[in-house]
DNA sequence: AAAGTATATTCCAAATCTATATATGTCGCT
DNA sequence: AGCGACATATATAGATTTGGAATATACTTT
């Protein structure tokens, strides 16, 4: 999905600058769905405004910098609609914590509890801004991606709750072998 | 992180070509951990050889193309290991398929069935390679990391079966609603 | 009063992805 | 027997994307 689409996504739910739309992709409603940057959304409002697919007005700010409020047009909700009939690409992860996790016979064992328990807290953090958010209430598709999400989280952070004692066991029982 | 560390944790498990490396990031044991394209590959692992980090062996072959089978060197383990000890930067992740799901009311229902029926399709096959697979079972890393693999796969396919007919209701009723 | 956070945009180098070109063998299908 | 599809293997050009810095201003915390 590229970075076009996912504009005129978030601007087919209400006007917005690229600052917010960056946030939408943050903590917003995509927040989880699909990560976007600074430097791609830029470029795609304006290469959109270009084509007609968005309306960009200038808004001059008295205590703020000025801003360019982006609103959809009918062409852009067209293209909105034919883009989200294409086959959706495999889904696609990057995961540092996974990675490190995977190498955990490489660390010490206080340091990889450091990791498991600052993950366990941001799932509950997350978990806890998810379940009290009011954007995903209404329309049927933000209501099942928001609940699938809700799912996912809430195992993830169980999974390493049960499992984190036991891991660091092994670890360290491994560690032992090897040093003998 | 960076590509040259992914390259290097693969190699950390033995010794390995371009190719196979990237077969790693696909269905090997870094599946669904993290994405990485031959255009990133090849040329990280041209910089390691330079860095001193690998080597790399060219061995002519009867009946394939010649190969550049890569081995990491001590001093490669020791770079891993340090880029191991960084903070973890946040998942990314990038879902065609939530972000298509987050508009069902800009779908014909028939096709959101599809689009479902074929993502518990992709879990099913996935869940029952991941089930059957050897290289997991040896250090606690790499268990750990697979077993949590496995209970947010069966977690997501269990969801989107038990709300699929539920879902696919209530886009069809607020699609009727809409078109009075 | 300094430091940090939040709003808001822009630009750029570096990193990364997509798609393709090259070469060859095997497998199944018709 | 011939054809296309797929697997092995590397490499690169071109497009896209990232991540950081630069520029402003105002509010909040220390």
């Amino acid at each position: 999905m590229d970075i076009r689409t996912l504009c005129l996504g978030v601007l087919s739910r209400g006007d917005a600058t690229g600052y917010e739309i960056k946030k939408a992709f943050e903590e917003g409603p995509f927040g989880h769905i699909h990560a976007a940057s600074f430097g791609a959304i830029y470029p795609a409002l304006g290469a959109l405004s270009d084509e007609g697919m968005v309306l960009g007005t200038e808004q001059a700010q008295e205590k703020r910098p000025d801003k360019k409020v982006f609103s959809i047009t009918a062409q852009g909700r067209a293209a909105l609609d034919a883009a989200l009939l294409a086959p959706p690409g495999d889904d696609k992860v990057r995961s540092d914590f996974l990675f490190i996790l995977f190498f955990a016979n490489h660390l010490p064992v206080a340091h990889l509890a450091g990791l498991i328990d600052r993950r366990i807290a941001w799932y509950r953090d997350t978990l806890a801004r998810m379940e009290t958010c009011g954007h995903c209430a209404e329309r049927p598709g933000e209501v099942f991606v928001h609940g699938l999400g809700l799912t996912i989280y809430r195992t993830a952070a169980e999974y390493l709750s049960a499992n984190r004692g036991r891991f660091l066991d092994q670890v360290s029982a491994a560690n032992h072998l090897a040093a003998e």
